[in-house]
RNA sequence: UGGGGUGUAGCCAAGCGGUAAGGCACCGGUUUUUGGUACCGGCAUGCGCAGGUUCGAAUCCUGCCACCCCAG
């Protein structure tokens, strides 16, 4: 631990006495040494802290964010920076923009992404307006991604240590918001932020990380989502892709494409997968791990912060997933080679080297064998 | 109630005298700021029931029960 590890680049030019950086603080380690290292620059640093969702069972939990603890945590870091810290609540916002759109696509027999949703609406617009309101020259965050500056402005970039990148939460960050974003973890190992939390005295020096999503107390999201919406317990048929019927399903929000856990059929020579959901008869089909293989995938509701069509790109279907080669052309996305488990709802986003060059939403995919998805 | 067959964990199933494979399912753990995947571990003191033979039985014998098939 040396004094270097103590700056970060702002990105805002040389004086920063006559600056001011809005620092957008969950209550967790990253954002608390982001405004640490705001504050450090000697620009005029300010916390902001949205509050998200209720004061219930989810906020002792650890993993949480954005209630309860986390914003009190947040207002402790902001105090012992001497940094001024606002809290505005933000429940309203968060429900119709993130969980009700959460549970929507479950029950429409989707798989969404909360935590993008959460980042492209009360992060990136609403913190974003509120920051200039503030008259911030940036937004800085605690994301694990990196600004680069190109030829053609600034560009995204994968995180340095590529087991922390969350390039994949971000590919709809426009090129707007990301002339005004920040990000000063992009180039540490999270060991490094720990440290320098600890080094400052930080409460949150040993929280634990954030994971799953922040607004279900115990993974169990489904329970979230019968809680908002009170029919999504339709039962309906678990039919193979023969056409056999195997079985009964207590509700098509207990799935994902690709999923193999839970549809308690036994009696198989080999495992059973979720292939696809059909929200209009409430069936859930199956069929072998082979028949989850896709060529390409159709993509909707895409950002682009780069040059993608027809060109050779790395492209994730998931957050935790493999990069692999793919091509855009007209909408679909095409693998180079076979893709399992890829569920409508779930985004694509691709990227050429490091530069994250945006994605989309899947819509739908191309099965590989067609004689298996015929049924 | 004539003949034949089968009864091993929730399901499928090997074993056919030497001290209960494997798969699916399920449970737990690891990994993970989405879901899922993957990986690791657990999972029948007991083989339809009751006796018997044997040093030793899921495996042999007897009886009973259940289910299936073929006959009249």
């Amino acid at each position: 631990m040396n004094q270097q590890n103590f700056s970060a680049d702002f990105q805002l030019g040389d004086d920063f006495s006559r600056k001011r950086i809005v620092v957008a603080m969950s209550g967790g380690v990253d954002s608390s040494v982001v405004a640490a290292l705001a504050a450090r620059t000697g620009a005029e640093t300010i916390g902001v802290t949205l509050q998200l969702y209720d004061h219930g069972s989810a906020v002792k939990r650890a993993g949480a964010c954005c209630a309860g603890q986390d914003i009190r945590d947040a207002r402790a870091v902001a105090d012992r920076l001497g940094i001024a810290h606002y809290v505005f609540d933000h429940e309203s916002r968060f429900r119709e923009s993130v969980i009700d759109q959460f549970a929507d696509e479950y029950m429409a027999g989707r798989t969404p992404i909360p935590c993008v949703r959460c980042n492209m609406g009360v992060k990136f617009t609403d913190l974003f307006h509120m920051a200039r309101e503030l008259g911030a020259d940036c937004l800085a965050t605690g994301h694990y991604v990196r600004r680069v500056g190109g030829a053609e402005g600034a560009e995204m970039h994968r995180a340095r240590d590529p087991a922390r990148d969350q390039s994949y939460f971000l590919f709809a960050t426009t090129k707007q918001q990301l002339d005004y974003l920040r990000f000063p973890l992009g180039d540490m190992p999270k060991q490094q932020v720990r440290a320098i939390a600890e080094e400052l005295g930080l409460i949150v020096a040993n929280k634990p990380d954030s994971q799953d999503i922040c607004f279900v107390p115990d993974g169990d999201y489904a329970s979230i989502v019968r809680k908002i919406r009170p029919d999504a317990e339709t039962q309906g048929d678990i039919v193979h892709l023969d056409g056999r019927v195997l079985g009964q399903h207590k509700g098509l929000i207990n799935f994902t494409v690709g999923q193999r856990k839970g549809l308690e059929i036994g009696g198989q020579p080999e495992p059973l997968y979720v292939v696809r959901l059909d929200a209009t008869k409430s069936e859930v089909i199956v069929g072998p791990r082979k028949a989850l293989a896709v060529t390409a995938a159709r993509i909707d509701e895409c950002n682009w912060i780069g040059p993608v069509e027809g060109r050779p790109v790395m492209a994730k279907v998931r957050s935790m997933g493999q990069l692999t080669p793919a091509t855009l052309k007209e909408g679909w996305l095409h693998f180079d080679n076979l893709e399992y488990g890829v569920s409508p709802g779930q985004a694509a986003v691709l990227y050429e080297g490091t530069r994250v060059l945006g994605g989309g939403w899947i819509e739908e995919t191309q099965a590989a064998t067609l004689d298996l998805a015929a049924a």
